[in-house]
RNA sequence: GUGGGCGUAGCUCAGCUGGUAGAGCUCCUGGUUGUGGUCCAGGCGGUCGUGGGUUCGAGUCCCAUCGCUCACCCCA
């Protein structure tokens, strides 16, 4: 059996890589509107990273982790999300002491070992942004902001806005013994993976599209009713600034954030055309996190969006666009040899050129430049390199001139418009 | 982990109640001693996912297994 790509993985292809290429383009553009400054950490972290900064309820730490030892017995995963090392180097390059917020993204694999589905892969990659050293409520909207402008440029249709607070954590414990009150009496009429949720994070509870749980949660008391004093006006502020920019938002109680660490605002942008899987990207604020990794209590505020549900998104791959301007037709091989001086000089001019490969006929060479888009064909055989001229053809209109060869970059430029 | 669907040429698929494999597209060659995209002719390309069973005979039936896919859970 030939060897395939692993379950859950894929292998991009050029058609699909030019949206990417895009994608990558616009973030990196409106991140450095925002005042982001580019991070790249490493592909696999101490275990521990996650462990701590995740937290040992998610589903991430439980059994979607992708753990192994290294030779030297050392516990090191495959990093699962952006957030916990972005804020693990933060603490280690002491950047509490830079200005604050400090403002950082990225763009990067993520692993997760899950069962594949649409949209839902084992690899993912993800645009990220996480700022800290500010519990300002409008750098929340900010954030918030900043990618509704990524998807707006992009033109990801279809694009909603949901946001809620899950409060402070002290508030939060509270909350959970209420909710838990509301839901003692239904426990019987739940299923099991839902009783099991009850115990270590009810809110999950919320999210569930099972029926009997639905029923169950219908009465149930909002966090949002909930919130403490401060946790209030953050949320207010919040909500006031992105009336002020214009930004179209739904409040949801029911949206909870899978990922311990939040704290005060969620977030997640949905789209329509994704199907099962319609988050496209979420965050929210996270002011333990840093200290949970050792470092100062500092806040923070970040959001993460998959770029293959950004590709899916926006529907099928661009069609094949033509990858070269030039394509050189020299049938003869030793001709082909004496002119690859010419081909490197078109090159260096910047002019995207292909060469028919040694021992093809000129007609299999012409369909290739044909298929490859090219627009200007330089045609060089035994009389034209006798005279050292070549002929060139326009491949839209079929006109044909001959020229020197050492003027063949100035005529394939000018002709074609194509460097 | 649990359930549904599907596995035939590089791609998209056909193959009826079992009789020993087909089309379109792509690619290659020729029609045009050195000229593409159209047209015409020809060609390359398949252990019918894999293993076993039933049968004179299995791509078609049965069992197992692997893979892909969609959904649940959860997430990007």
């Amino acid at each position: 059996m030939a060897p395939r790509a692993p379950k859950g993985t894929r292998d991009v292809l050029p058609a699909e890589g030019r949206v990417r290429a895009r994608v990558e383009a616009v973030a990196a553009d409106v991140m450095a509107a925002n005042g982001f400054g580019r991070i790249v950490t490493p592909t696999f972290e101490e275990t521990e990273v996650f462990v701590r900064g995740v937290g040992t309820a998610t589903d991430i730490v439980r059994k979607e982790m992708y753990t192994f030892d290294d030779r030297g017995g050392r516990s090191m995963t495959l990093r699962p999300e952006g957030t916990a090392p972005v804020a693990r180097a933060y603490v280690e390059h002491g950047m509490h002491k830079l200005p604050q917020p400090v403002k950082l993204w990225y763009m990067a694999p993520m692993f997760r070992y899950e069962a594949p589905q649409s949209g839902r892969f084992r690899e993912h990659w993800q645009v990220g942004a996480e700022a800290f050293g500010s519990d300002d409520p409008l750098l929340d909207a900010e954030m918030i902001a900043l990618l509704a402008e990524i998807y707006a440029r992009l033109e990801v249709p279809e694009v909603r806005l949901r946001i809620s607070s899950m409060g402070d954590p002290d508030g939060r414990g509270a909350y959970r013994e209420k909710l838990l009150a509301h839901l003692r009496p239904h426990a019987d009429s739940l299923p099991r993976d839902a009783r099991e949720r009850m115990d270590e994070n009810p809110l999950r509870l919320f999210d569930m599209k099972d029926e009997a749980v639905q029923r169950a949660m219908a009465g149930a008391p909002l966090l949002v009713d909930n919130l403490g004093d401060a946790a209030r006006d953050h949320h207010d502020r919040v909500l006031e600034a992105l009336r002020l920019m214009g930004i179209p938002f739904e409040e949801d109680p029911s949206l909870v954030r899978g990922l311990d660490y939040y704290t005060r605002t969620v977030f997640e942008f949905t789209c329509d055309r994704l199907g099962a899987q319609s988050g496209i990207g979420g965050g929210g604020r996270y002011d333990g996190l840093v200290a949970s990794l050792g470092g100062p209590e500092v806040p923070g505020v970040g959001f993460g969006t998959g770029v293959e549900r950004i590709t899916l998104a926006l529907g099928e791959a661009a069609a094949d666009a033509p990858v070269v301007d030039v394509y050189l037709a020299v049938p003869d091989a030793d001709i082909r040899l004496a002119l690859m001086p010419v081909l490197r000089d078109l090159r260096r001019s910047g002019v995207r050129v292909e060469a028919g490969p040694s021992g093809k006929g000129l007609k299999a060479m012409m369909r290739h430049a044909s298929g490859l888009g090219a627009r200007t064909v330089v045609i060089v055989g035994p009389r034209e390199h006798a005279e050292g001229r070549a002929t060139i053809r326009d491949m839209q209109t079929g006109d044909q001139v001959e020229v020197p060869v050492e003027d063949i970059a100035r005529n394939v430029v000018a002709d074609g418009g194509a460097a």
